[in-house]
DNA sequence: CAATGATTTCAACAAAGATTGAAACAAAAG
DNA sequence: CTTTTGTTTCAATCTTTGTTGAAATCATTG
């Protein structure tokens, strides 16, 4: 396989997954491109290579600083800003995790401990104990689960899914 | 709080949730509205609750009886299907687990698989070198996230973290 | 501080995804 | 076989999300 074709075909197939996890096509692309790139590259570069609007770039490369998988850098005497990846993918993994622990899993805690304590209404004791028993579970799920990013997180990727391997199977 | 609201609030908040997860919010609705409910349901009623339409509660319901969260149940002498989800959430997360690494991490790794040995045509060394890392790495991560996700679908979900928080922290 | 170059914002537009509802289909009952 | 009841399909429509491009903002330079 040629280079160039593999270089799309992983900006495609990035692009394409990003989809799937709440994240653009674009910023799926641009972040394969800054991945698979030596150098840190500027928007115009982008811009030129994917064929996207200045305003799109833009947008998806400030997203991208948000999760914490892309950092501008500046070229000393040169004017322009640079974007370059992470390059470690283990250190990406696990901040993407950071990341959606903190905006999806934090927020499911919140709101089933809400639920807690439900006074029957209307409702019959069948209702009332289901909704119970089904909240206490996702509470408690949600808070190992938790735990265990937590752990994963401190300890980093690597070595915990090593470790882990390791030691559960 | 009372019933009625803190049922409501389960449905809306995993409704939400679930559109950040490739998953229409209706088909978390329903998912959430089967959870709590303490006997199966017939589409009508889920219509009824929820009010929407027919043909959505259909798709829907085929969408979750396809993740394997949701079962379809007769009831004898019943002419109706009557539907009732998974009540065991620590089940209910493994079987969401391996329908997601089918659905996203296998295909990562075959493309990535694909993507090894690459014909250097007009591209520089480094930047060849840097395409090649990148692919290693993801393969790598993949894989191994790969193996723990097995073997953790294997022990049960339960049994899995409370080992993994016991042993690593 | 005016001019130039770079970046961001945002209203208008486009594309993708979700939902509806009515027609087609399937299964059981009379 | 016909009717009744229940389920699925799918084109049309609505909703949500992503993208563009030009104007506004910001920053640097002479």
């Amino acid at each position: 396989m040629k280079y160039t074709e593999a270089r799309q075909q992983l900006i495609r197939t990035w692009g394409q997954l990003s989809t799937h996890w709440g994240i653009s096509r674009t910023m799926g692309q641009i972040h394969a491109l800054l991945m698979v790139s030596p150098d840190p590259m500027t928007s115009d570069q982008i811009i030129e290579e994917l064929k996207i609007s200045r305003g799109n770039v833009s947008m998806s490369l400030r997203s991208l600083v948000e999760w914490g998988i892309v950092h501008k850098t500046f070229i000393p005497g040169e004017r322009k800003e640079y974007f370059a990846s992470e390059k470690d993918v283990w250190k990406m993994a696990l901040q993407i995790a950071r990341e959606r622990k903190r905006r999806e899993l934090d927020p499911v805690i919140q709101s089933m401990q809400h639920l807690q304590a439900i006074n029957p209404d209307s409702a019959s004791a069948r209702e009332v104990d289901e909704l119970n028993k089904m909240t206490t579970q996702i509470l408690d799920v949600a808070m190992q689960v938790d735990k265990m990013l937590d752990i994963g997180i401190r300890s980093g990727g690597q070595t915990f899914v090593r470790k882990l391997i390791s030691v559960l199977r």
